[in-house]
RNA sequence: GGGGGCGUGGCGAAGCUGGUUAUCGCGCCGGCCUGUCAAGCCGGAAGCCGCGGGUUCAAGUCCCGUCGCUCCCGCCA
């Protein structure tokens, strides 16, 4: 039998089309079965229509619409027509009209389905994943997925326009050392050598560079094999953008335009550039955290300047280690009870705390916790905060990083309990003036905090050797609500600087050249300044749907373990397929 | 690598300090019903309470182990 091809989609038809005749393909979303009259939900990714087969059709139909179920594959052939007045449908787009069926095919069946394709259907994500091809049947998935093309898509529009070349870069690339780990692809011609999957296209992007493509991007997926979260996991997308011949605020710049044009074309709405640029220090020290939620107004303040006058020994001890006490008020929250606070100090402790100390502000002073030993600063202490009666003060002492960032985990749990999150606002915001270097204390040196590419700022560069924990490089991070969503860095072209930077971190000449010989050979022969960025597509994709994990937008994603549940990936191959590798699978013990 | 949470018919949950036959909603099967749109009503089927061990007269419930999922710390240049 001849399929009944569709002659419109399920979202389309309206009051102007009455009378037409049409033939609709689709799922059976839903049916009702009165007996006499039979209504149709019939949906594919336009919409929904509703067909019905009325009382007095004839029995063939009648017979073809008793036998269909949930998500059933159908062409229905039949007669657009308005609905009774009083049956009008407002909520649906379509609701002005049905279709009046004459004909039923089924195309395909469908079992019995393990979770409602609904708004509402609340199956756990295991279940979701393990048919992904269901979950994916929602509307809400499917607005997230159309989503995410609209955004891809004015992010080549934006870019294309100016001037930017889109340049694909290899998938099988060279293993590199730092960062995270590599996924490893074992070359079958090359018995004992490994291809690795890009955990970013950096190198090849710089490189770009040299040969004067000088505005690339690429939508470039990127690998890295390390632990999953809800805003990461094995693979992700990201926008790879690097330029020739510019500072990092031309490349802010840049950025700043494609947001504001992705904003304004997928979701309508009006971002506020240029964006706010906080110091990495500033971050730390009034939001604890180096990707600062900005959209409430919560701030750290530094406390060291009372714990002198103050009796409190173990704050006293903290400052003698070189460490930091931070403060956080927490506006009318004197009420909180010991369990409250305890479970704050919970929070506090996952980031290291040893402890979350507080004082609640009454009319007449401080009272409770720590405030016995600060009663004669009393006043200057409210006045220095800036807390008030009904306020509680909360205080972490600690290794200043650890003292931040703790406090900094108090204060978003805060916000998240007195509810002083808005609603659909975006605040994003450049974190600039990272160190360069961080300390590895278990391996006793000096690591780059981002990669090893990474320009100090003009100042440092004299002295970079004296004192490296000092070193600021030229690199930032695009922050939104919290969420990291771009970092990018001005590289070193200079092979000479290079050298020095190799040198810092423990890397022999002779590594480097091993490593990315082929960049500093390239380096050699009349590389641009250059620098770039690379916004996560997930990320930002997660943001503006409105959701909290990069999971909901990726069509096929992998769980927290890594595995992607619908294709059970990874998976075990045959002895052929080893052999061919030349590989061999240890026994674990 | 470490910590928290969860695992009960196909799905989502309830099941208290252990105590009759494991409950509810959705779905499924059958029937009734001419205007519904999360249709309604009547009836029915469907459970190794993740798995293994232990305590007990008695375990979905307590203990130990294990597997899976999830959130977080670490990790993620």
């Amino acid at each position: 039998m001849e399929k009944m091809k569709r002659t419109n989609t399920c979202g389309e038809l309206r009051l102007k089309d009455k009378g037409k005749t049409v033939t609709l393909n689709g799922w059976v979303h839903r049916h009702r079965d009165h007996g006499g009259i039979k209504f149709i939900d019939l949906r594919d990714r336009y919409g929904i229509t509703q067909v019905v087969i009325d009382a007095d059709a004839e029995e063939n139909l009648k017979n073809s619409a008793h036998e269909l179920k949930f998500e059933y594959c159908i062409a229905v052939a039949g007669t657009v027509r308005p609905r009774p007045q009083s049956m009008i449908n407002s909520r649906m787009p379509t609701g002005d009209i049905e279709v009046q069926a004459e004909k039923i095919q089924i195309l395909s069946k469908c079992d019995v389905l393990p979770f409602m394709i609904d708004e509402r259907s609340d199956a756990r994500e295991e279940l979701r994943f393990k048919y992904r091809y269901l979950d994916l049947r929602s509307f809400s998935m499917q607005r997230k997925i159309k989503l995410r093309h609209e955004i891809t898509f004015a992010v080549r529009e934006y870019l294309k326009d100016k001037g930017f070349l889109e340049i694909e870069t290899p998938t099988l690339i060279k293993s590199t050392p730092e960062g995270a780990r590599d996924f490893l692809v074992p070359a079958r011609l090359f018995p004992g050598k490994f291809y690795a999957l890009p955990q970013s296209p950096q190198l090849f992007k710089q490189i770009l560079m040299v040969s004067g493509f000088d505005k690339y991007f690429q939508i470039a997926h990127c690998f890295r094999d390390e632990d999953a979260r809800g805003d990461r996991q094995p693979e992700h997308t990201q926008i790879d953008i690097e330029m020739s011949f510019v500072s990092k605020d031309d490349i802010f710049k840049v950025i700043e335009g494609m947001l504001y044009y992705v904003f304004k074309k997928t979701l309508d709405i009006e971002l506020k550039i240029p964006f706010r640029r906080i110091s990495y220090t500033e971050a730390m020290n009034r939001y604890g955290s180096d990707k600062p939620d900005l959209r409430y107004e919560l701030y750290l303040k530094n406390f060291n300047n009372f714990v002198e006058k103050g009796e409190f020994k173990a704050f006293k001890a903290v400052l003698e280690q070189g460490g930091a006490v931070k403060a956080l008020v927490a506006p009318g929250c004197s009420s909180f009870s010991r369990k409250q606070i305890s479970e704050l100090e919970e929070t506090a402790k996952i980031y290291g705390a040893q402890g979350l100390a507080w004082m609640k502000v009454t009319e007449t002073g401080l009272e409770g916790g720590i405030s016995k030993f600060y009663n004669s600063s009393a006043e200057k202490i409210k006045e220095t905060l800036g807390a008030k009666t009904g306020d509680l003060i909360l205080f972490v002492g600690s290794d200043w990083k650890k003292a931040c960032t703790s406090l900094g985990a108090v204060r978003a749990k805060l916000a998240q309990i007195e509810k002083l999150i808005p609603k659909n606002t975006f605040e994003f915001c450049w974190v600039t003036d990272f160190p360069l270097f961080e300390w590895n204390e278990d391996e006793k040196k000096w690591e780059p905090a981002h990669h090893m590419f990474t320009m100090p700022q003009e100042q440092y560069i004299e002295s970079l050797e004296k004192n490296p924990g000092d070193v600021k490089g030229d690199l930032y991070d695009l922050v939104c609500n919290g969420v990291e969503l771009a970092s990018g860095s001005i590289r070193i072209h200079d092979p000479g600087l290079q050298e020095r930077i190799f040198k810092i971190v423990g890397f022999s000449e002779e590594e480097a050249k091993k490593r990315f010989g082929f960049l500093l050979e390239a380096f050699k022969y009349g590389p641009p300044p250059h620098g770039g960025i690379a916004p996560g597509l997930d990320r930002l994709v997660m943001l503006m749907a409105g959701e909290n994990t990069i999971r909901e937008v990726i069509a096929f994603p992998k769980n927290t373990q890594g595995v992607s549940l619908m294709d059970e990936t990874p998976s075990e191959v045959n002895e052929q397929q080893l052999r061919e590798l030349h590989l061999k699978v240890l026994k674990e013990e």
